[in-house]
Formats: structure tokens, C-alpha cells, sequence
DNA sequence: CGCAACATAGACCGAATGGTCTAGATCGGG
DNA sequence: CCCGATCTAGACCATTCGGTCTATGTTGCG
């Protein structure tokens, strides 16, 4: 077994001997591609390839569990959004590129889609805490597209009459909706058609 | 062994006691509403209202039973969707008012989403057998707006250079989108934001 | 009637669930 | 060197899982 001493910066106590970081990354690849439901904490502790005790110490319960590696995917999902949409030239050739991307990327073999989209589809309004999370997750890819959004209309490439919240949440569901089919669904040509067609709502500058 | 669905041919023969449409119909709305792995047996045949043996002789396992519960729900949304896309009048008028009405469904208080949207977060192309089922569901929504994008064409309302099967992708895409996110989220300004956006890609101009 | 097919309630099964707890090895710091 | 904390391995718990089966009641028809 390999110690690695990740510093967090905090560390007031003993530091544990194995990285919380990289199981909890274990659970979230098991959820994503499973759901919550259908993943046994038993599945979960073997790829973490900890004892149970510390899996429950560390995480405290499945639930738990389930909603940090919403969190860490959701930091992760945003971060690389930001940085994307955010580089240097075109915003709009940002967004285009960005589509692209995750388009290739829904129809790949292994794609498992969005975790995000994939605890909509297990959860509802009816359990608030888990719906405001979910809601928050998405609000922050919403707010992405709209800062880039608001960059491409500064830099000319979008008309003052385009409602910029409207396409912000457009592309938001998009990604969302392309990523659930990509599970199913091989096809490049509907993920290229998808995207395509969602572009079409960003010309006319 | 014969499931509900399957035409034998045969004389109906001795009739049920119960009816198998309107128990399949409960099953549905569970698994609409929780997920596949999240809803046990016991909990469908409460909801049922019948006998265990009843349920197993008539559905077989809790897998066809989802199966027969997803084609249930596939034919009528298709139904549904066939006929106000169908209508009399302008197609794209038609198509406005459709997702207008999708828009609206979605983010009501008990909205489940959409059960296609449902099982494509819990199954995977893993599952051949689901994925393809799920991917024949998708396809028939696609197919039904590029018929309507086709009137919509003839008609004039849409300029020859439109990419019909990219729209038509897209719509379906976006349908898919809405019911997960109304799912956890009852904006409804955020559905309205959507729709508005997805259909400026149908502006004539 | 009497038979066959259907229904029901519910006992029962092995396996798996989420979660707890003990035992013992291993570690770092005072 | 020993204490306390942390680790792993795995026994253990009550509950639930999907699915089978028995026993019994009901129904329609020849």
C-alpha cells in the first residue's frame, strides 16, 4: 500500500493513511456510471480499497458519500468550463469549441454522461435537500455559458437584442440533454447534429 | 410464458381479473418517479394491488416488467406527441405550442420528468439490450419532429438550408433536457428560457 | 357439476443491502 | 517506549431484495 501524504493545508490531527481525495474520486466513477441506487457501498469499498470503518469514519454514510462526490464533480465540471470559455480570443469560438468537446466526448464508449444529470434522474423535488443541491450545481454551469455569453455581446459577436440568460440555460440543458443520450447512444452524427443545431441560436451577430 | 403486450393471436381466452393495462400503469409511475434500482417489488405490487404470483406470472421478472412499463410510456408520449404535431395549421406553430406545453409540464410540483430520460441515467451501452430499446424510444421522438420540420418546410415556414434532422436533434435533445432539470427545479422561468431559446433556431428569416 | 385457469395472501428462500463493531496490526509524537 | 489514533480485515446485524412456492379461494365454461 502506497502512503501518500497529501498536504490539505489544514491537518490538525494525525493525517490518515490513505488519500480521501482519490476515494473519494473511486465513488464518484462508481456512481456516475451506476447511479446511486444501484451501487452497493460494498462495490464502492472495494475501489477505494479501504477498510469499512474508515469508508464510513471518512464519508459517515452512502447519502453522505453521494453528495460529496457531487460536490467534487461539480467543482471539477465548472472549473473546466471556466477555463475553457474563459481563454484568450473569441468567446463565441470558446463555446463552439467547448460544444464540440463535450460532444465528442458524450458518444464515446465508455461515456457514462453527466453525474449531475444522472442524480436528476434519481432524485426530485420531493427530497429539497438533494434537489437544492442539484439545483445550485446547475445553476453554476448556467452562470459559465451566461459570462461568456456576456463577453461574446462586448466583443460584438452577438446582437443587444439576444437574451443572453435564455441561451445561457439553452446550452445548459443541452449539454445536460446530449450527455444523458451519449449514455445509450454511440451515434456521433446525433451528438454533431445536436450541437450543431444549438449553434445555429448564436449566429445572426 | 406470455406478457402483457405480446399479441398470441389466440382468442382472449379466460379474462384476467385484473386489468394488466392498468397495473402495468402503476408500475410505470413508480419507476417514473424513482428510478429502476430505487423501487422494489413489494412497493409495485402494493400499488398494484395484486398477488405476487399474479405479478410474476403476468410481467415475468422486474426487468421485462420495466421494459414493458418504458414501451408503454414511449408509445403514449409518442402518441401524444404525433398528434399535436399533427395538427391542422402552421407546423411550426404546432411545434411552439408542443414545447410550450413541455415547458410548462416540467416543472410542476410532482413533474417526474420523462421515464426515457429516467432509465437513461440508470442503464448504459453496457446493457445492449436496454440501450438499444431506449435508443429505438429516441429515435421515434426524432423522427416525429423531422416529420414536422418536413411540413413545416413545404409549408415555407423554413428556409431551404435548414439542417431538418439537426433541428429535429435538437428538439428532442431539449425535450430530454427540460424533464431532468424539472425534475429537482420547478423555475419555471428556467424552462421558459429554454424553449424561448431552442426556438429561435426556427426563425425564417 | 367439475374442471381448469385464474386469483389471492403470505410463507419462504438465498443473497445482498446499509451500517456497526471487534480484533489486531501499524503508525507518529510526547 | 508506550499511548492514542488510525488503519485493515472481516464478523455480525436487521432489513430488504428479487423471486419462488404452497395453500386456498374464485371464476367461467363445457
Amino acid at each position: 500500500m502506497v502512503y501518500i501524504g497529501e498536504d490539505t493545508g489544514m491537518a490538525p490531527g494525525p493525517s490518515k493513511q490513505f488519500d480521501p481525495t482519490e476515494a473519494l474520486e473511486k465513488a464518484m466513477e462508481i456512481f456516475w456510471a451506476k447511479g446511486y441506487a444501484a451501487t452497493g457501498m460494498a462495490e464502492i469499498q472495494a475501489a477505494m480499497g479501504i477498510g469499512r470503518k474508515s469508508l464510513y469514519d471518512t464519508f459517515g454514510s452512502k447519502r453522505a458519500l453521494f453528495i460529496s462526490a457531487l460536490r467534487h464533480y461539480s467543482e471539477a465540471v465548472v472549473a473546466q468550463l471556466r477555463q475553457e470559455l474563459g481563454r484568450a480570443g473569441s468567446p463565441l469560438g470558446n463555446v463552439r469549441r467547448t460544444m464540440g468537446r463535450i460532444a465528442r466526448s458524450s458518444c464515446e464508449p465508455g461515456s457514462r454522461g453527466c453525474l449531475l444529470g444522472v442524480a436528476m434522474a434519481q432524485f426530485r423535488k420531493d427530497d429539497p435537500e438533494m434537489a437544492g443541491i442539484l439545483r445550485g450545481h446547475m445553476k453554476q454551469i448556467e452562470d459559465v455559458f451566461h459570462e461568456a455569453f456576456r463577453r461574446a455581446r462586448q466583443a460584438g459577436e452577438l446582437r443587444d437584442g439576444v437574451n443572453l440568460r435564455d441561451l445561457a440555460r439553452l446550452f445548459m440543458s443541452t449539454q445536460q440533454g446530449m450527455a444523458l443520450i451519449g449514455r445509450v447512444s454511440g451515434r456521433k452524427d446525433v451528438a454533431v447534429s445536436i450541437v450543431q443545431a444549438a449553434l445555429t441560436t448564436l449566429r445572426a451577430a
